[in-house]
This record gives structure tokens, sequence and C-alpha cells, in this order.
DNA sequence: GAGCCACCACCTACCAGTTGGTAGGCTTTC
DNA sequence: GAAAGCCTACCAACTGGTAGGTGGTGGCTC
């Protein structure tokens, strides 16, 4: 195989990953805006001026195209959190970079996360299996973070898994109210629901009200 | 019309009410494990030991069926802090009990909380519309009494607006991990939950660790 | 109180629209 | 000329919703 032979199969991979991911763009938009089965491969073909046979070039199958929409994003909240807990700092300064990214992540990747929770059902069973495992190991880091800062006397916390499922949830749930281009940028809100988070772990001192 | 026949009158209507009822209960049932589109109204008739045209007797359509499971619960999640919130009291007495009656009604509500959120997008706009206007109201009535515990020194709070919307999707998420049957009672999560809100809410003085 | 009538509740049977998924052919590129 | 890429055309299954019939019950007449 000659040099020019190479850089010419580089370049057909290349546009086929972007093919791929133009018809997540669009499938994406479509299933958020009206649901997973309220929207048809054809609608999503006709959105990218092409037809369904295309879309099964690049996807085994209508529910593999949410899979493959919804494990990335699952991806990139845990490696949120995995990332800064495993920084060195205090528990409370790890905490509040876990929050604040995980929430960057929810609030980015927001029709991602909502097609995921709402459409789960529609999941083959090894596809939600896999992404189950990730969900694990995130409460699992979440909880033991909060631990460590329970241990150091940073936090004060009668039960951590509650407590690592209640921060979970009221950054999940952004994915329910956020409206992209609202009054705070992303930082914002990650620094308030870093603040929230460190709060409700009852560490003494807390930044003063923005 | 005499006596025997009111009463002959009322007895149909409880009648009519129970089999309501009965159809709802499985529905839920059903679009709780298996999602709205993942079951047929064939289904549900099948679960009840009839067929499809005696759904047809008591509701209008599918999707109709979907909001009449749908709405009662969200007045509950309403009423609930409604309630609370007007009751005589410290905000901290009024949030706290707030926060462990919602958290109640999604705890015993959770198939239908459920159901709610994940197929919102099956509702018509109409229905839709109705139970927005609920969902506004309960995030004022979560807001202001907030605000009641800023103004009055006992919460340390940056951002009113965005810590209801905080505690409300901390509990609201709890329909995505609670277990029925598992180690706590419904109450001791009402407590827990409320002592966690409290403490995010900057309350000085917290119930200690359980 | 017997017999008839009308109504109600529910079922059987059916339909038509929708939609994932595919087979086979055409065009373009190498 | 052959292989890859995409389209046209099609299918079959599914399922919400309905039309029309049937059986049983209650009330009314004689």
């Amino acid at each position: 195989m000659d040099n020019s032979t190479v850089l010419a199969q580089r370049m057909r991979d290349e546009i086929l990953a972007f093919k791929r991911e133009r018809i997540l763009e669009e499938a994406v938009k479509l299933f958020y805006a009206r649901g997973f089965n309220g929207t048809t491969l054809d609608d999503i073909a006709a959105e990218l001026g092409v037809t369904k046979p295309f879309i099964y070039t690049h996807f085994r199958s209508k529910v593999d195209l949410l899979a493959a929409l919804c494990k990335p994003t699952i991806e990139m909240s845990l490696a949120a959190v995995t990332g800064a807990s495993e920084q060195p700092g205090t528990a409370t300064e790890r905490l509040s970079k876990a929050v604040s990214g995980f929430t960057k992540v929810v609030l980015q990747r927001q029709p991602n996360i909502a097609i995921y929770f709402r459409e789960e059902k529609n999941l083959t069973k090894s596809a939600l299996d896999e992404i189950n495992v990730l969900r694990k190991r995130f409460d699992r880091v979440l909880s033991s973070l909060l631990q460590d800062g329970v241990d150091s006397g940073e936090f004060r916390l009668g039960d951590v898994n509650l407590a690592s499922l209640a921060i979970g949830g009221m950054i999940s749930w952004a994915y329910t109210w956020h409206r992209p281009g609202g009054r705070l940028t992303l930082d914002e809100m990650g620094g308030h629901m870093a603040a929230l988070a460190l709060q409700m772990a009852g560490v003494e001192v807390v930044a003063p009200a923005v």
C-alpha cells in the first residue's frame, strides 16, 4: 500500500466519521424536540437531505443510533467527576470541581442528557447494561469523594450515599429547566451549583453570596 | 326520581369510578415498566381481562389516559409544597415540611412521576399547558419560601431561583433511584431530604447527623 | 308477576395509516 | 470494469381507533 493510498484511506475514514457525526447531530435535535418515537428515520434523513438507507450505512438500527448518542454523554459525565475527584487537593476543592464540571457537561450536552433519561426504555438491554456500569461508577466516585470530606472533617453529612444522589440529582435535573443563552454563562452556572453543593455538604466557609 | 333510583345512580357512578381507577392502575404499571410507546392498549386490556373498547368507554384516547395519570400527581406535588408553605412557622420549619412532604409524594407516586417526565412529549399541547401552569406555581411557591428565609436571615443563598430549582431537582430525581422497600421508610427519607435542603439553604443549626 | 322492550356494557372483527427495515438498481469514481 | 455509495420502491408488522353486533339487566305495560 503506497503513501497516497494510505492518505486516501484516512480521508475516507474522516469523511465517514463526519457523516456519522452529522447524522447524530440531526438525530439529537429531532429526538430532543419530538421524542424518539415521534421522530422517524425518514424525518432525520429528510433533514439531512438524504434518504433512509443512507442512515443504515452508518448505524445498524434506530435503537443503535439512540445508544450512540447516549453513551458518550454519560461517559463525559463520569469523566468530569472522576477527573476532579482524582486531582490533588482537599475534598472541598475536589467536590467543587466535580460539581462544576458535571454541571457544565449537563448543560452543554443538555439534549443528549434529556434524550437518555427520557428514552432509556427504548435502549437494548446490552446498551443499558453498559451505561448502568458507568452510572454505578459515577455514584461510587461521588460517594467516596463525599466520604473523604466527612473523614477529613470538611463535610458534615448524615448519609453519604443519599447526599451523593441528592447532588447528582440537583445537577442532572438542570436538563429540564436550563435555557441556553440565559442570563448565566456555563461557568457561572457551574460555580453556583458548586456553591450549593458545598453548602449542602455542610462546608463551614462558603463563598459570599453572589 | 325516587330514593332507590338515586342510590342506584350513585352506585353506578362508584362502579364507573372504580373501573376507571383499575384502568389507570394497570396503565401506570405497564407504562412505567415498558414505556408509553412500548405499551399497547391491548396489553393494558389483556392485563385487566377485558378488551380495548372497554378502555375507550372510560378514556377518549391513549394520550388522554396518559394525561389522566400525570396531572393529579403534579397537583399532589404542588399541594404538598403549597400546604407547607402556607402554614404558620419560620421559613426553616416550613421549608422542612415542604421538602419532606414533596419527597413523600415523589416516592409514593414514583411511577406516575417517572412516566410524566419520560413521556411529556406524548402529551397534547393543552394537557401540557395545564401541567406547566402547576409547575410554574410550584417553582414560585418554593422560591418565595426561600426568599422569606433569606429575608428573615434564616437562609444564606446567592440565587434564590437557582436554589429552588436545585432543591426541586434533588427531590424529583428520587424517581430514578428510589427502590420501594429499601432500607429507609418514607418518613425517614423525607427527613433526610429536608435536612439536606436546610443545610443547602445555609441554615446555621442543623439536626445532628443521623 | 309474566312478558316485552329498550338500553347499556362490552366484545368480535376489522381497518388504515405509519414506519422500521431491505432488495435491487443506478451512478460515479478510481 | 468493478466496487462503493446512495436512491427508488417496496414490504410487512404493528396498533390506535371504530363499527356493528350480542347478551344480559332493569323497567314498564298489561
